[in-house]
DNA sequence: ACACTGACCTGCGAGC
DNA sequence: TGCTCGCAGGTCAGTG
């Protein structure tokens, strides 16, 4: 599942291959990957460079010559570099073609990725009601408390809650309460200011180190061109059996509808 | 205003 | 062996 550490990965790799490659044709397979008209969203892009490849939590940010292009790789999104000669698959939705027989495809299994097209200045502050990148200086722990504190919901569901913080999905949302001994299912009401903190440093120190292991490859995740993460070979929790620290068993529980691994031993 | 649920999809594995 | 069923997950619309 692509989380923030896999799109900035797909970002860099696709910047270094397709930077400046002009679109002289877009064939969309199956139109409900793209908002609104799919016969629009192909005229529009046919003539226009990538220019600048860029993110904004999960949302992957083509700019191009006169349009900005958003892509949201869901689950299962992968972009492959492929030449025209070489066999769709099936999962194949969406293709750009190059120059040179060269072409761009956009594959996903469950077809849960999105596409759109906006103005190159969209206000992408407040797009989708995003909340801060976890790098910035907005993610602090003065905030991250303000908001915890007037809610009674699970960390686990503030960590992946898109409009507190981008980018966080289910695995790191894992990792992340493991490393600040905190179990997901508990109420963020009760957090101290000093837990708020470590919720600011271990987000910022896990993404890191899964944006330098080139993101997770987990389950069917690969991310574009190839590219396999190495990030799941350092989870402590999310799909483990026993705790790396203390050996106990890894429980598995529901919290928001999503299983949250967590040591009912390391957290508390 | 907030919190929870179902829909969107397909592949896979468990159970019969 | 072959079938059905439930689960996986990010986001958003709908409901409570």
């Amino acid at each position: 599942m692509p989380e923030l550490p896999e799109v900035e990965t797909v970002v860099r790799t696709l910047e270094s291959k397709i930077e400046n490659k002009e679109i002289i044709q877009v064939r969309v397979l199956w139109p409900g990957i793209i908002e609104g008209s799919a016969a629009a969203f192909s005229k529009r892009l046919e003539g226009q460079h990538f220019r600048i490849f860029s993110r904004r939590g999960k949302y992957l940010l083509f700019y191009m010559d006169d349009v900005l292009l958003v892509s949201h790789l869901r689950m299962e999104g992968k972009y492959y570099l492929q030449n025209d000669d070489e066999p769709v698959s099936k999962h194949i939705h969406v293709i750009f073609q190059f120059k040179n027989h060269q072409q761009l495809r956009y594959s996903d299994t469950r077809k849960f990725g999105r596409m759109t097209l906006l103005a190159k200045d969209t206000d992408l502050l407040h797009f989708h009601n995003l909340g801060p990148e976890p790098f910035s200086d907005a993610f602090n722990a003065n905030d991250v408390y303000r908001y915890c504190h007037s809610r009674k919901t699970p960390l686990k569901s503030v960590l992946l809650d898109q409009s507190f913080v981008a980018g966080i999905g289910n695995i790191y949302a894992d990792e992340i309460c493991f490393a600040c001994h905190i179990r997901p299912g508990r109420s963020c009401a009760g957090l101290t200011h000093r837990e708020c903190e470590m919720i600011v440093s271990e987000t910022r120190r896990i993404l890191q180190e899964a944006i330098a292991a080139g993101g997770t490859t987990i389950r069917t995740y690969t991310s574009s061109l190839g590219v396999t993460g190495r990030f799941q070979l350092k989870c402590m929790v999310h799909e483990q059996k026993h705790c790396r620290i203390c050996g106990s068993d890894i429980k598995m529980k529901r919290i928001g509808g999503r299983s949250s691994y967590y040591c009912s031993n390391c957290q508390k």
